[in-house]
DNA sequence: ATGGTTGCGAAGCAA
């Protein structure tokens, strides 16, 4: 199964190279995140053309996030039905080939210590919360999206001027640890243990092109998908051209005991 | 240099 995340900056500004990205990838499952559209206004009739189905969780404006799948999409559940919900539509999970797929689009945080940051902290812990409601760490679960924070140093272009400030904080790293504590490690890193890859560039300042950027886009997956992983790249080519996300597509590859019937 | 750019929606907010 191969599976991408990609937090696309509005859906309605970017199907046409989401559509022509994946013509190219070909993701079993894609995880879209800031959609930043109703769900009567998904385009989910341009998925369909290209065999896929999806389902959609977004309140218009901001935030919005989908799950795309050729290989199935069952029990779909948006939302926390929490209080973890105020924060906007921002979770979406949905079953693809056996596997519990979560599309996450993590609050930002704003400003480190402001309500908005605090805010940010317990929805890291509802989604914990979450995962231990509704899974097994023992099942073939994958959490996808824009977690708003680096992991480690590696993941960001300058650790020491980014000391302090939102995205790297002691705190941020903490609560997504105690989300990975639950049973989910970082895909990614499992076959890319280089530093300087990032999935996220300011627009501002030529941020792209001075490789000032920070790898915030994961796949975490349990540990039968992570035995499993053969292969992960970021598409930092979905970065450069014209009207580009901020982000680019994150794919993971991960070899299944019996084959994935095609649709 | 508290800047810079993009998207939404039609001014300012969010990122």
């Amino acid at each position: 199964m191969r599976i991408a995340t990609w937090n696309v900056n509005s859906l309605k500004a970017r199907l046409e190279r989401v559509t022509a990205w994946m013509a190219e990838a070909r993701p079993d499952v894609l995880c879209l995140q800031e959609t930043k559209l109703a769900d009567a206004a998904f385009p989910s009739a341009a998925f369909e053309a290209l065999g896929y189905q999806s389902a959609h969780h977004g309140d218009g404006q901001w935030n919005g996030v989908a799950v795309v799948s050729r290989v199935g999409l069952d029990d779909v559940r948006p939302g926390f039905g929490g209080p973890a919900d105020a924060a906007g539509c921002r979770l979406l999970a949905a079953t693809c080939a056996g596997v519990r797929v979560h599309s996450v689009y993590v609050p930002n945080g704003r400003s480190v210590g402001s309500e908005h940051f605090e805010e940010k902290l317990r929805w890291f812990a509802a989604l914990r919360e979450l995962l231990g409601s509704c899974c097994s760490p023992g099942d073939p679960i994958a959490v996808c999206g824009d977690v708003n924070v680096a992991p480690e140093d590696h993941d960001v272009w300058d650790p020491a001027a980014l000391v302090g400030s939102t995205h790297v904080t002691v705190e941020e790293r903490q609560a997504l640890a105690d989300l990975c504590s639950w049973g989910l490690v970082d895909a990614f890193r499992l076959h890319q243990p280089d530093a300087g890859i990032y999935s996220w560039w300011d627009y501002r300042g030529g941020s792209f092109h001075r490789r000032q950027g920070m790898r915030i886009d994961l796949v975490l997956v349990s540990q039968p998908l992570a035995e499993r992983v053969s292969w992960a790249l970021v598409d930092r080519n979905e970065r450069k051209g014209a009207q580009p996300s901020d982000h680019a597509p994150v794919l993971v590859d991960i070899a299944c005991a019996e084959p994935v019937p095609a649709r």
